[in-house]
RNA sequence: GCCGGCAUAGCACAGUGGUAGUGCAGCUGAUUUGUAAUCAGCAGGUCGUCGGUUCGAAUCCGACUGCCGGCUCCA
């Protein structure tokens, strides 16, 4: 598929070709694969028999910065397949000249360019390269250009292939933005919800706990907290019933609904019954034996939940339904765990247990769109109310050249329809994308971009027509009968951890009144305005607001920094005057002094924007 | 999981074979303060874990654990 470079990208890729040159005038047999753009930057991955590493940058540059300054064109020519092979044969492929080496990554490349496609060949003074192109005029047009880190990576991404040495750099056409690039990833690193979460104490991560498990400490559990509440709000407003289930169930149930084989890779091993296992080991049973069982279904045990809806679905079976009933809107808080490979694991975002704003909707086929397009709704507002508006949305379709999808064509056709219309309506960008699907239904994911660019799958509207089967769910019609329930899975934030790990580096740590998990502080310019201090924060917290007093005996200065520096949205600074006149010096975090208040007058400012939720 | 890098006090870091340090945070005392750091003292470490080399290891070697960056973007 032709795809457009933008202009940067093509300067990037250009850049690729010039990081290329430099390492062949040092290391004349490295041997190149691939050297594309990519989000800020480009990279080229090389085989090369000396390990390169950062302390090898400078020398690299220095050629660098000399092949720009030579001005060198960029010549595009179109050749045969058989003379671009006899090149890569003779080693000219990704070369300054005739090498014993055959340029074998690149003959590779080559035989794979289907037949009848052009095939041409970029130079730059001595260097020519295999490459589809486009590229910028001259050397000369990289205004700036900088190595940043080296990485490995297998050849094509198959780790049963050569691994090779990527070297990363980025590029621009002045000095002043890649300046600019530099200063956002710097404000980038201040903004890292790791470094916030450590800092701020918001939550912690444990060895001696485990990998990818997360600690909320008490004030992530207040930001945790608030947006239960705001969704457990809106889910009321919209006809939502909240319920709890435990964190394992048996393994049948997940044999049943399909998940314990299909996704067994990504889950937590299962938990076998102690007398099981007694009678097994009497049995001299082997582990390759055991794992024959469980697998095979001839043991039962416990898992960890990989998923709520079989949970959910036991609720609905647990009393007849009727068409009356429906739709039947179950949600939960639900933490699941998923075995997620450790060099996945990162932060908050990726992590081995999470916890969803999982619902299920159990509805009549008729009511799909309604449902579809009443979750598309509630993501946009939920999104809308953090201001976070940079995302895109992404329907998953079947691949349809792929048979490992559960349900029936026709049941296909209707959701992914659906998906279709709904989407429409919510007036959104939105992308159609084939072999998106989860296995049991199409999905419409909410896919947000961060301060760097990356991208994050958060809130999910998936519809499943497999699970009620798989389950035999049914429901009494109007006419008596019984019919099969649609299912509808859906999660506005996706996980709360992944949403507060994005949200930290969303506000870099300022979060909104309604979410700061200390909202005011008191500050007594000496010890002798304490007990006036502590009253205040007395009648805060009485009225439900997040108060403490800072009765230490810094100066004032002192405490006004470390008020700021802990993120704290309003300061009210207390002294004499204060005391004697029943007020308090405001100093909001944002715009400093805002003058002396009556402290009702303060207490209802407050109390309006915690509950507008204001940003 | 794979590849590379890293691991020293709660945090940020110095220390490259010879008695483990600095700043901030903490504790104690003094100070009683008016809008981004008052002063002094004290305490805090099996230098990630285990093993090896050495008279001697934070430092050199190996294994393990964890963290960070990559591992999709293809000539």
């Amino acid at each position: 598929m032709p795809y457009e470079m933008t202009d940067l990208e093509r300067l990037r890729h250009s850049s690729a070709h010039v990081l290329a040159t430099a390492i062949l005038r040092i290391w004349p047999e490295a041997q190149f694969a691939a050297g594309p753009p990519v989000e800020g930057g480009f990279y080229y991955d090389v085989e090369l028999e000396h390990r390169i590493t950062p302390e090898d940058f400078p020398r690299i540059e220095k050629e660098m910065l000399a092949i720009v300054a030579a001005n060198q064109p960029f010549e595009r020519e179109e050749i045969s397949r058989e003379n671009a092979l006899k090149l890569g044969q003779s080693g000219r492929l990704a070369a300054l000249s005739n090498r014993t080496m055959p340029s074998k990554f690149k003959m590779d490349i080559l035989r794979e360019i289907p037949e009848g496609e052009v095939i041409t060949l970029y130079r730059n003074g001595e260097f020519v390269d295999l490459c589809a192109g486009p590229h910028v005029v001259s050397t000369a047009s990289i205004g700036a250009f900088k190595l940043t880190h080296l990485a490995s990576a297998f050849y094509r991404g198959d780790e049963r292939n050569p691994q090779l040495q990527r070297i990363y750099g980025t590029s621009f056409s002045t000095p002043e933005e890649m300046d600019a690039h530099f200063a956002i990833l710097e404000e980038a690193k201040k903004r890292d919800h790791r470094k916030l979460g450590k800092d701020l104490r918001l939550f912690h991560i444990d060895d001696s706990v485990g990998q990818g498990l997360i600690l909320w400490c008490p004030a992530g559990a207040i930001i945790r907290q608030e947006l239960q509440n705001f969704l457990s709000t809106e889910l009321r407003l919209q006809g939502y019933q909240q319920v709890f289930t435990p964190h394992i169930a048996r393994l049948n149930l997940f044999r049943t609904s399909g998940h314990f084989p299909y996704y067994a890779e990504s889950q937590f091993p299962p938990i076998i019954e102690r007398e099981t296992l007694l009678s097994l080991a009497s049995e001299n049973c082997s582990c390759a034996e055991l794992a024959n069982h469980v697998q095979e279904g001839e043991i039962d045990g416990f898992l960890l939940k990989p998923m709520n809806c079989p949970m959910h679905i036991k609720i609905f079976t647990s009393q007849p339904r009727s068409y009356r009933h429906l739709p039947l809107r179950l949600a939960e808080f639900g933490t699941v765990y998923r075995w997620e490979q450790s060099g996945e694991l990162s932060g908050m975002t990726r992590v081995r247990g999470f916890t969803q704003d999982d619902a299920h909707l159990f509805c009549t086929k008729e009511q799909i769109d309604t449902e579809i397009q009443n979750c598309l709704g509630l993501v946009n507002k939920v999104l809308k109310a953090f201001r976070m508006e940079n995302y895109r949305v992404r329907v998953g379709l079947r691949d349809p050249a792929s048979c490992k999808y559960v349900g029936s064509p026709e049941n296909w056709n209707h959701a992914e329809d659906a998906c279709h219309k709904a989407v429409t309506q919510l007036g959104v960008l939105y992308s159609e994308e084939e072999g998106e699907a989860a296995f049991y239904g199409p999905k419409i994911d909410f896919v947000i971009k961060d301060i760097l660019g990356r991208e994050w799958q958060l809130g999910t509207v998936q519809v499943d027509f497999n699970l009620p089967i798989r389950f035999g769910l049914s429901y009494t019609g109007p006419d008596g009968k019984p019919h099969v329930p649609v299912m509808i899975h859906r999660a506005p934030l996706g996980s709360l951890e992944r949403f507060v790990g994005l949200l930290i580096e969303h506000f870099a740590g300022d979060f909104p009144l309604w979410l700061a998990p200390e909202q005011t502080r008191i500050l007594p310019v000496s010890e002798k305005f304490a007990d006036f201090a502590q009253s205040i924060v007395n009648l805060f917290v009485q009225s439900g607001i997040r108060a403490s007093a800072d009765l230490s005996s810094e100066k004032i200065g002192a405490k006004i920094r470390l008020a700021q520096v802990e993120k704290v949205p309003y300061m009210l600074i207390v002294g004499g005057r204060e005391q004697a006149s029943g007020q308090v010096s405001v100093r909001s975090r944002k715009n400093g002094e805002e003058g002396t208040l009556p402290i009702d007058d303060f207490q209802r400012r407050i109390q309006f924007e915690i509950e507008s939720r204001e940003l």
